[in-house]
Parts: structure tokens; C-alpha cells; sequence
DNA sequence: AGCGTCACCCGGACGC
DNA sequence: TGCGTCCGGGTGACGC
């Protein structure tokens, strides 16, 4: 459920020293502190794997934390205990969190990744579905390389979406959900992209007009600017962070009233996806 | 290429 | 109260 705008979201308190939950303390910042030591005790959330973290991420200066799609990245510079750049690389899926804490504090049952910096704190993946990864690679893009655009990126312009969808025919929802085509969106942000398109999530790609595809790339960069500005949605006990849940037009807002046109909210399953739509203001059929 | 399906997990919601 | 069952989220693997 961190999608871009929650992950964008840790990554800026990240940075700051400010806490994913209200209530915990605040920190200095992780960023020119060096690595000394890392722990795991669930190994197959590890890449290359977690003889090659523990061994190879101590040493390690952190020069910037950033965002890529979905993913949280590190930047690794050399120090005097290491002298390979390298990238640390986390992807919270589901249930997964990052909080900076005491290292002397006890760890959390659901914490699965650790790693401490030379200042006392220690930065903590705590993960209750074991869905999250960490990768340790020479070059982020071995990971991110796959990765379609990043919609909020000035590169991003509607000529480039247009060039993107042109060659698609499948139906919208998966489309928007394919990290390849564009990075970042995830089950929510599509379903509130589409409505902001007005267009239905099961409307072939192919059908769309050059003022839909304009919507939708129009939609898409509404969606996630406004779930940034709303330091993105807390929908369950996850991720206790900003407060977009209470803006969503149709995600999770079944048989309640559209706010463009009071029809209600229908349910349907696409792709295994709980899907959510307006059945008056996003028709399927092409204008 | 695109689509469906399953697997990975487990806390919470729900029904009894 | 306790127990059983289902759900859902992002993604990769696999089969058609």
C-alpha cells in the first residue's frame, strides 16, 4: 500500500529526522552517517542475499536517500572501511515501515532487517507480512531498471505519455498498475487516476482518444501530486501517516455517492485487484 | 503481448 | 471469549 506518494513521504521524513508515527521521537538525520553493523533474520527478503548485506553494507557512508518507483534508495559512498559506491535498496510492498530508533532500544517482533549508523541509531524494516525486500547492488538500476517514467518527473510531459501508451491495447487498470509502463502507481492511485479521467478501469488503451489519453495523463499527475501534498494515505494501521484517505473519490468508498455525479460507487475485480468506479461519470464504452 | 492464476505472508475483520 | 475462515496488498513466476 505505500505507493508513491506514501514512499515519497517516508522518504522526505527519512531525510529530515522526522518520525513515520506521530508520537515516536524525532532523530538526526541518517544522511553522512556511516554504516557499522547489519542484522537479518529473514533471509530470503534479502538480494543478493543476507550473508552479502550483513558482510558488504557495513563501512558504508549514506550520501542521499532517494525514490524510484515504489523502491527507497540509498546512495552508498566509500569511507575508510569501504571502498566500493554501492546502492541499498528497500521495497516496503505491503506492510513494511522504516523507523530510525535508539540502537539500544528493543527491536520490535516484526522487524526483519537492521542496520546501525555510527552515531547510536538504527535504522529498522519492520515488515509484520515479510512481503518487503532489500537489495545491495553496485548499481540501482540492476533493480529500478525495468521501471517505466516517473510520473511526477518534469520529464514526464504528455508527449512522452503519449508515445508511451500508443502502442497498448490492454485494459487501463492493469496498464496503470505495470510498474514497467509507468513507476509508482499502485491499486489506489489507479483507481483515483481513472476517475479523474473519467474513464472506466476496464476501457481498452487502445480505444482512447487524444483528449482521453490527455486526461489520464492529466489524472494520473493530479492523483499523485495531491497524495504527496497529503503526505499519502494511513488506510489501516501500516502506515499512521498523512491523511489522503480522506480525499479518495472512489477508492474504498463502495455504494457511497460519487462526488462529481451522486451515483454510487461500484465494486468490481480486475485482475485480482479490488476495483473502484463511478458507473455513470467513467463509461467503459469510447466517446 | 496480454491476460489469468497462484504464491508469498499474516493481522484484522467477521461469523459462529 | 475463542476459534475458524477469509481478505487484501505489490509483485514475480508461470501457463495459455
Amino acid at each position: 500500500m505505500p505507493e508513491l506518494p506514501e514512499v515519497e513521504t517516508i522518504v522526505r521524513k527519512l531525510r529530515d529526522g522526522q518520525p513515520v508515527e506521530r508520537g515516536l521521537p524525532p532523530y538526526p538525520t541518517p544522511v553522512g552517517h556511516v554504516i557499522m553493523s547489519a542484522w537479518t533474520n529473514w533471509p530470503r527478503a534479502a538480494y543478493p542475499s543476507a550473508a552479502a548485506i550483513t558482510r558488504d553494507l557495513p563501512g558504508h557512508r549514506i550520501e542521499s536517500i532517494g525514490r524510484r518507483g515504489k523502491y527507497i534508495v540509498f546512495t552508498l559512498s566509500t569511507s575508510s572501511l569501504s571502498t566500493l559506491a554501492c546502492c541499498l535498496l528497500i521495497h516496503l510492498k505491503m506492510s513494511g515501515r522504516l523507523d530510525v530508533l535508539n540502537a539500544e532500544s528493543s527491536r520490535d517482533k516484526h522487524v526483519h532487517f537492521a542496520f546501525a549508523l555510527d552515531n547510536g541509531y538504527e535504522i529498522r524494516f519492520n515488515d509484520a507480512r515479510k512481503f518487503g525486500r532489500e537489495y545491495l547492488v553496485s548499481d540501482s538500476s540492476e533493480i529500478t531498471g525495468p521501471l517505466g517514467p516517473e510520473p511526477l518527473d518534469p520529464a514526464f510531459t504528455l508527449k512522452a505519455f503519449r508515445q508511451l501508451i500508443a502502442g497498448k491495447s490492454g485494459a487501463l487498470k492493469p496498464l496503470l498498475l505495470d510498474q514497467t509502463f509507468v513507476a509508482g502507481i499502485g491499486n489506489i492511485y489507479a483507481d483515483e487516476a481513472l476517475w479523474r479521467a473519467r474513464l472506466h478501469p476496464l476501457r481498452r488503451a487502445g480505444t482512447l482518444d487524444a483528449g482521453e489519453v490527455a486526461a489520464l495523463y492529466r489524472g494520473i499527475r493530479a492523483a499523485l501530486n495531491d497524495g504527496v501534498k497529503h503526505e499519502g494515505s494511513a488506510i489501516d494501521w501500516v502506515y499512521p501517516e498523512g491523511n489522503y484517505q480522506d480525499h479518495f473519490r472512489v477508492y474504498g468508498r463502495t455504494d457511497q455517492p460519487c462526488r462529481r455525479c451522486h451515483t454510487a460507487i461500484r465494486r468490481i475485480v480486475v485482475g485480482q485487484r479490488g476495483t473502484h468506479f463511478c458507473p455513470k461519470c467513467q463509461r467503459q464504452e469510447a466517446r
